[in-house]
DNA sequence: GGGCGACTGTAAAGTGGCCGACACCGGGCG
DNA sequence: CGCCCGGTGTCGGCCACTTTACAGTCGCCC
């Protein structure tokens, strides 16, 4: 079998970065492997929640829906990252949506496998709270966000933030993944995808990035943060 | 010495809910108990964190501070409730500023005594793991309201919030704690005071609720949370 | 190949809520 | 006593963003 697919995932995963060795094998061979196509759900909000997923590929965005089909992303996941803790944890239902943002796949890790894993596996729970407490911090600066920046501060801010994100300390010219659509972005900043696309335009105008189809490069990551302060 | 008034706070924290009583009483011998004047910062955003708090009496706000010296309050807490456990678990700076919101006192329980608790109190893990999950959860929802809801609809759910902390499952009129002015109002949804205060009238104009010096009834909660929806 | 759907680009009209201003009220303090 | 200060009530002008609308491009599938 191609456990090592698994183990790789797992190896990047911080929930498991003091187990060793033999650990993460067996529970490899114990997860289901799932694919999602690009906009797939993985599972929706209000859902029973009882299984724990790791990014083994692609990239997975967890959103709110809005009553009226918007959606707002509070966050984007990469491999190694894990999503779907809350509700193993405190037993209530799915707080939010999970879903592809391209072709991806995630290992599944059902809840009793999980609870059977916080007994066996000393520093479980630290690493898991440590994941609560980092997803804390970031949820805490997304409010920050909303309350006090308008459109265009957020947007260099969240422009910012992917970039520290995917190279932390680069000063050059910084390449961006780009799953993203407008749309998505627009969902990620609270506005319209029309406002998006003109802020979009003028940061480029200004020379601050340089968008090719399916890349975005920032070239002046110092002005974008500048703008970013209210 | 009066550590009574200390076991009582910390019976009424869920962090200690499952100590015995002899546990409760030793600790609460080592905690430091402060008092804070209405307003008064408990910390500032930025501080190194070396202590966790928890709300003997009074009431206490948690908020972000913006550049032009506006806040944006994040919670309220209340005695039993507990806060600034995120810098001991993460070792990183305070994320927001506490302080109170009207004549309160805490008990200061130290890096050190609380590190040492981790390994003698089974089930505080636990209990830190499941208040984490409160807290994302209470977030979250705070970023769904900054990004689906206009003003009207953000306070409708503000003081439906306040009204099932205060009384869950109250149907009659129900009377909200309120320490609060207009401007903390305003600096819970994110919004001007002038704002606040016009949709204040209009919610009393339309009988949804009473306002007297130091008190807020809510009279018609349905009502009030159907505006709340969109 | 041609049509369709997803995404991008752009512009005009309309509006929610901010900003600034000012008046009122009560309570604490010199 | 009278002043000042923190909080409340109210209003008009203004602007950032939304809404609505439509045109252009690309890739995919029938």
């Amino acid at each position: 079998m191609d456990d090592s697919f698994a183990v790789e995932a797992l190896a990047r995963c911080p929930l498991f970065k003091q187990a060793s060795r033999n650990i993460v094998e067996s529970l490899a061979g114990r997860l289901r492997r799932r694919r999602f196509r690009r906009n797939e759900v993985i599972f929706h909000q209000g859902d029973p929640g009882d299984a724990l997923h790791i990014v083994a590929a692609g990239a997975v965005k967890i959103l709110l829906p809005s009553a009226e089909g918007d959606e707002a992303i509070i966050a984007t996941l990469r491999p190694g990252d894990f999503f779907g803790e809350l509700a193993l944890l405190d037993g209530a239902s799915r707080s939010a949506t999970a879903a592809a943002l391209e072709q991806s796949e995630t290992l599944v890790l059902p809840r009793d496998v999980f609870i059977g894993l916080l007994d066996t596996l000393p520093g479980l729970r630290d690493a898991l709270l440590a994941g609560l407490a980092h997803e804390l911090r970031r949820l805490t600066g997304h409010v920050e966000e909303l309350h006090f920046l308008d459109l265009a501060g957020r947007l260099a801010m969240r422009l910012s933030r992917l970039a520290s994100e995917s190279s932390p300390g680069a000063t050059t010219e910084i390449k961006l993944d780009w799953p993203y659509t407008q749309s998505d972005l627009a969902a990620m900043i609270g506005g319209t995808r029309q406002s998006v696309n003109r802020l979009l335009s003028e940061l480029v105008e200004d020379g601050l990035i340089r968008i090719e189809p399916d890349a975005l490069f920032i070239t002046d990551l110092d002005e974008l943060a500048r703008r970013a302060e209210r």
